[in-house]
DNA sequence: TGTGAGGGAGAACGTTCGGTCTCCTTTGAT
DNA sequence: ATCAAAGGAGACCGAACGTTCTCCCTCACA
């Protein structure tokens, strides 16, 4: 009886513990943080911990859901029924680049988590393909509705642009990697998709 | 009197330290490797290691120091004197897309070691920045020298495929990825770098 | 009116961490 | 021949790690 609360709430104490687990790990990353560390942010104890998770790495997936969660509803939020496929795709675009402007970007959760746990069996590590692999079928379906041909190539193209933007937005000027992504979708909205041997 | 031996000489314990180091660090990340673990696959006693480098940190700068001499190595060992511009910017992109190929990859060792030393002033975290500065002044001064309008778009726009296909590379199928950034490369080389605005 | 879950407080576990230390042997240059 | 550096072997340090534990208090619900 370790998750959750019997009645189902979310229980105050598990919130703040997943909130303060989800701000250090993304600002600081994972390895680097103990969770001494986190259970003082949070203000809970040791023991409110392990009632709610059964160690750290629980702990890290959940941030990790709950990142996926967050990066879900940024996307699908960015459509728009009555848009056309094509703006749609620049919408999409344009919530990315407005998450690698705004303050406290910290490059792609899943990128940076996927660093610090390089096995491939490993359950974080599967979690983060699992996230890509829905985000890069998610991208390749808009692209196919814009009428891009081959839509595989153009998602794969689209999730490239995507994964340097998010790389170099905490490295380099965000406003000229946000710049230089946006213009690499419209390009590829407006002269297609890139594909081997002209 | 703690770097390198008095006559010069490289000392084979440190090089085998050094080696070891890079094959871990790179295959297995930064912080989740104690310096047992290096010293011990090293076959170097743990006294050997403090007389060549101050701490582990030197040694994690060591090891993106040769990263660094390698991809330099690697990037103008691509280069002749004899191609076009283009054919330049073709050959390096090759000798990216083969280390994306070769076994054993495992992303950008600057990209991986940066997403666990996010701290700005931290030494690793300079080291990354400089590496990426040269690599993109580079890249820049070969597009511009193929011709391409603006150049700083131009690099920017390569710079960004090879972090999405660098970062990809370990997660998704390489063949595929490979596949992905050639062609954008290609694709930048015929049709030109994005801009803004159309 | 209990009865049990949620939570706080904190001691304690064994392990691993990065780093320092002493002592001894080998080796190469002066 | 000598003397210092390089290296091996291993004890040792304090701190931090993730984890488990006991004890007590509170509060909602049956």
């Amino acid at each position: 009886m370790n998750r959750g609360t019997r009645s189902g709430k979310p229980s105050e104490a598990r919130t703040r513990l997943l909130g303060t687990a989800t701000k250090i790990f993304y600002a600081e990353g994972i390895h680097s943080v103990g969770v001494d560390r986190i259970i003082e942010e949070a203000q809970v104890t040791r023991a409110t911990l392990y009632r709610h998770f059964t160690g750290k790495e629980e702990l890290v997936l959940a941030y990790l859901d709950q990142a996926d969660q967050g990066i879900r509803a940024q996307i699908t939020g960015a459509l728009s029924p009555d848009a056309s496929p094509e703006d749609d795709v620049r919408a999409a675009a344009r919530a990315i680049a407005d998450g690698i402007r705004s303050p406290g970007f910290r490059g792609c959760a899943f990128l940076n988590a996927v660093a610090e746990y390089p096995d491939p069996d490993h359950p974080v590590h599967r979690t983060v393909l699992a996230h890509r692999q829905w985000f890069l079928e998610t991208v390749t379906g808009l692209l196919g509705r814009a009428g891009l041909e081959p839509a595989d190539a153009a998602g794969r193209h689209f999730v490239m642009l995507r994964d340097g933007a998010m790389a170099a937005g905490c490295l380099f000027d965000p406003e000229l990697v946000c710049e230089t992504f946006l213009s690499g979708v419209e390009s590829l909205l407006t002269t297609g998709a890139p594909v081997p041997r002209g």
